[in-house]
DNA sequence: CTGCATCCAAAGGGATACTG
DNA sequence: CAGTATCCCTTTGGATGCAG
């Protein structure tokens, strides 16, 4: 489970010099973990950009997702602390999603990601200065 | 397949300014892509840490990895231009894999999401300033 | 030492129908 | 409107054995 090195200084411009490679890699894996699933990034977004939606909204502005989806990957979020959700009780049910200061933190880290991707394949469509 | 509405900024400390979400969770889409995966992490960090190794050395540097999941993960992430791989023609072979440029790049993504999951998660033990 | 091939179990994702 | 339930396919990861 643990590495047998000593710990080790690297990630350079970070304030997080003196951890090993093992601690590290669980950390970033927790992240990873949270992003992945093929709809979470563009619910996340989605909500970056229009603040706050409903279930219905969400459905329009992800086309493809399938109902059962976007309620699985907003669960998941919402376990996560990414996304929050509020009910008002009434008929028909209206239900709307937003992000929690935790998951617009996210922001500089996936800022991060998209300029990394954008220089690695300079002529994908996203992102370009 | 693309949204409906106009370009929209966000991102906010970000040089990306004009793209849609779904542009900019595309890019990222691309970036977790190539991290996900049990070991890759791993095997990034690891290679960041120690800079070159041998196959043997990453196996021992990741326990509970199998030979099948460690070459597998290797070959996505080369394909990827994350890691380079030199053979050296002897008997019995010689295979050292390290970081390409690319690869270390990622190193300000990574840190960025190390640093959010550390604020998220405080009782972790992973990271702290 | 480095790696490929086979077989198998588990998780992720999708189509469709149904409901308070 | 905002879900739930069921069935099914694909992908991922792991165990084991063999080879240059």
């Amino acid at each position: 489970m643990s590495s047998t090195h000593d710990k080790v200084g690297y990630l350079p411009e970070s304030k997080y010099v003196k951890i090993t490679p093992d601690a590290a890699a669980t950390g970033i894996q927790d992240a990873i973990r949270i992003l992945e699933g093929r709809w979470k990034l563009l619910i996340i977004m989605n909500l970056f950009a229009y603040g706050t939606l409903r279930f219905s909204q969400l459905e329009k502005s992800i086309p493809d997702v399938t109902q059962k989806m976007l309620i699985q990957q907003l669960r998941a979020l919402e376990n996560d602390g990414i996304v929050s959700r509020i009910v008002y009780p009434q008929v028909p049910p209206k239900v709307e999603y937003s992000l929690t200061e935790t998951g617009k933190e996210l922001c500089p880290a996936l800022d991060a990601l998209l300029k990394w991707a954008a220089q690695r394949n300079p002529k994908s469509e996203y992102g370009h200065y």
